[in-house]
DNA sequence: GATGAATGAGTGTTCATTCAT
DNA sequence: TATGAATGAACACTCATTCAT
């Protein structure tokens, strides 16, 4: 928010998550994330306690905001299920196509955080889930989803096909144009890979 | 005392995929690895040049493994694809089923080895996928699957679902039951959320 | 705190060549360097890439004083021959005798770098040699050194006696008064063992 | 002596000799030795109690058989001391002609040993040094060699100074006509660098 | 706040030495 | 004796973090 030194932390992040992206984030040094913020190695303390606490912002901004989206989206009553599956997709999308780095770092780091208990990443990301799954049920409610399938291990599934894809076309992203995988995993998501003759 | 009683070779690996399934790669030291598998730090260097060739023989084993029952299941003229691509979901779960540690340390270190294009990793995950591609098509041309999906795609996604639920399963077997998460996927994987009134 | 205090550049050379002189090169831990220089260890590496680099920098240094006191010695034409050989003589005592531990240093380890073709060890020395042998020149086409002795052998050979009496001095300088060595060199270096009845 | 267990405890030293001369002794390793001379690695351990104990009965041995060679020399009535002078430099010679690797290990690590007082190195090499000091003391007795030089510095130069050349003759023979190395050390030993007209 | 030199704990790797066979 | 796999102590080097300026 404040203006000064909002900027630098901000660069200081920004850096962050394109040097996580380009190297791992254990292959990253803090002073490349300094140069490529362009402040001194020291400064990088001024904002952040850790190496660490740097991934764990990047992870608490980037759920905090997905999460606040699909809140909106689920409170709206114009819409049927289907449409808000989609719109999950489509706030995953879009996020990353802001910001493809930030797509490699979390298909790259998000597990080992969470396996390891670091941070809040594991209960936000949760949060996330939940409110996906928010939908999920009320499509079933609502008869329009399939109550044979288990909705955890659905939403599960369709978050790493999603994580999946979103990796390959942050590292490639000429080769896999976005629209185009959208449109896909949306059918795919929906109607799977059977033709269904109506 | 022979060298190819293999079973010092074959503990060091098992115990590394122990290791850096719980820690995660970087975080794991050679000393934890030989420890668990009950030998002395040094004798690792025996059988590995380094820390990373063991990671990086782990991939291999996996991927050649998984590649040679996948070519088996391709060859098999009695079969459909609908049966092959269920096929391939067993593959992968017996695989793992065997090795939770393996499923953990494949999900947490696959992409960055192929993004740092160490090794052979790359080249033998693509071998895996293009085979599974060949199921895929097969499909496709005997109108049995969907021609509007992109293969590659759902290839892709379909993979990075499969990841996600393994994950979760390897963590707490408890609380998945890998058969309903087989079951589950078996039918995502065909039919989508939707219900489908014929 | 400014880089170009130089200070703990040069006390760490200093340092690594006591430490050197006293362990020998292989047997010197940069730890032990870093302490008697009254550095961290890691500091060594923020002026040093190595330890090698350390020893090559040490030798780099020592050659390009010699050969440029050298260079002014040749270029005087105020001076005979047999002065300039002095000269050469005085240069080396002079060198060593405000280092002795660099003459150590020199003596156990120059021929190891220079066979092993580290840095430019061996080039910096040939420099050296290649003026000596300038001013030996100089004496033969003046008839005044003898033809009958290969100049390149002389030189080498009374650099390589030199070697062993800075070595002995240094090691026990009370036993060994500098200034008859000198006297002693000079003398034997012109006149070798034998009595010649003019 | 013994034939059967005299190959392998000779063939090790041979071996050690060479491969010291290439690597010098701190790089080389004891698993290269026994390589080059054809045993096992731990077989060295059956002739030699440590890598130390090798270079040190490589030394003892070259000490004591030069002090012997010298000793007999000293004790022939029949020669003069400027002919005893010659076979001082002679012995060194034909030394090291058979074994040039001999020479590069000598020459590389025999300070080091000395200076720490390893083994019996400084005790044979001195011995060798006071046989040598004999002859020159009898040269001066007897007016042939000059009083005004110190025999010890002498004879230390001179050994500093053959040592030198025979370092270069050692790592490329044929550059250096050995013939021509020793006419001109044995010349300079006696006359220095002026001509002497008489 | 901002800097970047300084710190020193941490770890992959080597290799002399041992020892079961 | 002979072997060579196994050992584990040792050390160069890295880099997150600190702190004097």
């Amino acid at each position: 928010m404040r203006k000064k030194e909002g900027n630098k932390e901000t660069a200081i992040l920004e850096a962050a998550v394109k040097v996580f992206a380009e190297k791992g984030y254990h292959q990253s040094k803090i002073s490349k994330i300094a140069e490529v913020a362009g402040v001194a190695t020291g400064s990088v303390y001024l904002y952040y306690k850790s190496k660490e606490d740097i991934i764990l912002k990047i992870f608490d901004q980037l759920w905090s905001k997905l999460s606040q989206e699909l809140e909106q989206t689920i409170q709206r009553t114009d819409l049927d299920p289907v449409t808000k599956l989609d719109a999950i997709i489509d706030i995953l999308f879009d996020s990353f196509t802001v910001n493809p780095a930030l797509a490699i770092v979390f298909v790259n780091e998000q597990n080992q955080l969470m396996q390891q208990e670091k941070g809040n990443v594991a209960k936000l990301y949760k949060g996330f889930l939940d409110l996906s799954e928010k939908i999920l049920r009320e499509g079933v409610d609502k008869k329009i989803f399939n109550t044979n399938i288990d909705i955890i291990l659905y939403r599960d599934f369709i978050t790493g096909g999603l994580r999946a894809l979103l990796h390959e076309w942050a590292r490639r992203p000429e080769e896999f144009p976005l629209d185009q995988i959208r449109k896909n995993v949306k059918y795919i998501a929906k109607n799977g890979i059977l033709i269904h003759h109506t």
